[in-house]
DNA sequence: CGCGAACTTGATATTTGTCAACTAAGGTGG
DNA sequence: CCACCTTAGTTGACAAATATCAAGTTCGCG
């Protein structure tokens, strides 16, 4: 099973065979796209509704001087625009940071799943509201912790989602984006995203090279960062029949 | 039509006569809640989804050093944990700030909603992913705006929503909050709070008083905080027949 | 009258940003 | 094969924004 969504959804909703084939339906139809574009740019009205199935990819909104603030990244599973669907029109813009696989679902198909597909419109609306509990994280993180902390949090949540989705191992996932980007993403100068990122190092808290990340120890960052992933809503939950309790996240 | 719920979901959603009636049956049964109460805490699993009628509420996170990071205020017509429903637990706490009117609503009432009364069931969702665009929207404040923009960009928006529920004049509002709260909202100290306001005041953009807000140039404020409110979806749109365009905010 | 909560002020410390320069690695055209 | 260019990463000096600490003030209320 490489199919990310299905494995991101699985987490939060009941999928049967059904709901998975016709998941699987939705995304057949993939495209390349090069890294730093755009996909969709605020007040576009978009016809279809598009997903990362593997790559890198950021919402963002541009500021009145020019810099850029990444509001949140777009993993492989992570629908970019599903609430344009409901919303109507974007209020930011979203942008490839790596080379990404992308698949466009027209509007219609998405208007009918959640008329008619009462499990699938839930299991979407699920996601959803795990990306709302992401932004209020990054909220926190942005607000109130310094910038050593902040970027470990950030190193934890990503390996943490991507190993849901089967992109990394126990320990190491790919961070295919530069300083600057990082500290686009984190609200920091490039100057000092870099010193953080030293700083992180020198406690051989991570390895961070090549667009690779590595942690040498998973436990001391989440305790360096004050991680806790409650806020991912991974603990797979059954709602009513089997076995009551957690399942953990893959590795590897 | 004092119902703040109806009057914020047309705001996104068409809704029905019947549809009105409906919510104003789910909001029937209210309570008063003083300030400063927690009604939600992190971990719970509430088993009704509670909704802020009157006053002023808010999400937060406890942090390790014992602050209290505010990560959104909910007005009146704001579900507070619409998303434990979907979710299962709650990610962070739900407290009071000024005196509350709330109704609670079963969770097998929300539930037989979503799948039975699909307009409605959009209609929610509508409000909820207005919640996440404001989320998005702080961030970006929280991220990239010095204190005072930062203020004058929160004033700005929280006239803009209290005037959609009825709960403004076309340039105040109460604003019941100490400036220590305010400092929690905006990720600041106490004192920077304080002399954050006072440039806000010398530069004559805002009045706050006796828990207040006024406002003398709507406009200057706005071009002072870099406001463009989009990203509240307030402008009202007819999804196929009726006439196209914008319905203004309302004055008083 | 006295007390507590909210607000205010000044002095100082810490965090982060800005500017300018420099290194290292990779690609490309001559 | 090399000169040149670009991008990413790094460093130091300094400036700006914000936090912290400590001490008032103001005002409503018991």
């Amino acid at each position: 099973m490489r199919n990310p969504i299905i494995l991101k959804l699985q987490r939060g909703a009941h999928l049967t065979d059904e709901d998975c084939d016709e998941l699987s339906r939705l995304t057949a139809d993939t495209r390349q796209i090069e890294p730093r574009q755009d996909l969709i740019r605020e007040g576009d009205r978009p016809g279809d509704v598009k997903v990362v199935l593997d790559g890198f990819a950021c919402r963002y909104k541009l500021l009145p001087n020019g810099s850029r603030a990444i509001i949140s990244l777009l993993l492989p599973g992570d629908f970019c625009d599903l609430h344009v669907a409901i919303l109507g029109e974007m209020d930011h813009s979203i942008a490839t940071l790596s080379r990404c696989t992308v698949a466009d679902i027209p509007h219609a198909t998405i208007l009918d799943l959640l008329e008619n597909h009462p499990r699938l419109a839930r299991a979407l609306w699920w996601g959803e509201l795990v990306c709302e509990s992401i932004a209020r994280e990054w909220l926190v993180s942005t607000g109130w912790r310094d910038a050593d902390h902040r970027a470990a949090h950030l190193f934890c949540e990503l390996l943490m989602r991507l190993r849901v989705v089967g992109r990394a191992t126990i320990d190491s996932c790919d961070l295919p984006l530069t300083q600057a980007e990082l500290g686009e993403v984190l609200a920091l100068s490039t100057v000092h995203m870099n010193r953080t990122i030293q700083h992180l190092r020198e406690k051989d808290l991570i390895v961070l090279q090549d667009g690779r990340l590595s942690i040498p120890d998973v436990g001391r960052l989440q305790t360096f960062a004050g991680f806790t992933p409650n806020y991912l809503h991974l603990t797979k939950r059954t709602y009513g029949g089997g076995p009551e309790g957690v399942a953990e996240v893959g590795r590897d």
